[in-house]
DNA sequence: CATAACTCCTGTAGGCACTACAGGAGCAAG
DNA sequence: CTTGCTCCTGTAGTGCCTACAGGAGTTATG
């Protein structure tokens, strides 16, 4: 059993982060010392690591709350689990690229600013009213 | 003068948002009509969609508020609208390799998940207190 | 000119995923 | 037994909105 500062080393989660899971209903609520305290076995913190991993994945609380479930049950979670990757991934594709788009943008509109010229081409573009090549 | 739904409309800021970039000082408050109600000219107009723009670029509204007092000074704007651009432009590219990451992690996984086996190679991966090649 | 339908107003609360703090209690070492 | 640490609960704040309630202004139609 390890108190709430291992719990957090172990899991790489931190300390106000392991309690508000638990407030939030995530993970289990933990044993507790005669004193209150919270006692972690290395199954609750092997399953604050699982959340930490997934949310570095970018899993959101809700989908990692079902990922957790499936764990629990036996049977066809496998591709349950596999469903729900694939739609991150899909929302990842689509995520970078928006981002790449808009470095395009932003390359594009700080180029425009190499010139010094007294105005600036960058802020004036945002702030036209005609359309641009970039909105 | 134009109502505060033909605002939304020409600058693409939700109402309720344009209403709250007001409230928190990003954007100047607007004249009022008679009856109370928000009037605002092109000019008005500019800065939202200003801000609009800055937001889909992935600026932080701390950042736009510098953009838009620049914008209102002459000078040496350029130069400062620049080095906030390459930062953004540094800050984008950290993301899209911290994307790119996942999605090789995710798809890994994934792929593991492939023989339907009874339990599932992703969650036992995920929960593993033993270092992966992925953690 | 009256009414209905619409837009707008303020103020507040909620959402996500935390993070920070205050004020107090448990616990281990010297 | 005191010092200094960790931990406890509860609450409030973060960023950037979004949603709602209850009321008032405005416009189109009869």
């Amino acid at each position: 059993m390890f108190a709430i500062e291992k719990a957090s080393q172990q899991s790489g989660v931190n300390i106000e982060t392991i309690r508000y899971y638990e407030r939030e209903g995530f993970v289990p609520k933990p044993d507790r010392s005669a004193g209150g305290r919270r006692l972690y076995t290395a199954d609750d913190i092997a399953k604050l690591r699982f959340v930490r991993r997934c949310r570095d994945l970018g899993f959101a609380m809700s989908i990692i709350q079902t990922l957790l479930s499936l764990n629990n049950e036996q049977g066809r979670s496998c591709t349950d689990v596999k469903i729900m990757a694939e739609d991150q991934l899909v929302a990842i594709n689509a995520k970078i690229d928006n981002l790449e788009r808009l470095r395009a943008a932003l390359q594009s509109l700080s180029t425009s600013c190499d010139d010094g010229t007294s105005s600036c081409p960058m802020l004036d573009s945002l702030m036209s009213d005609a359309p641009t090549v970039l909105f």
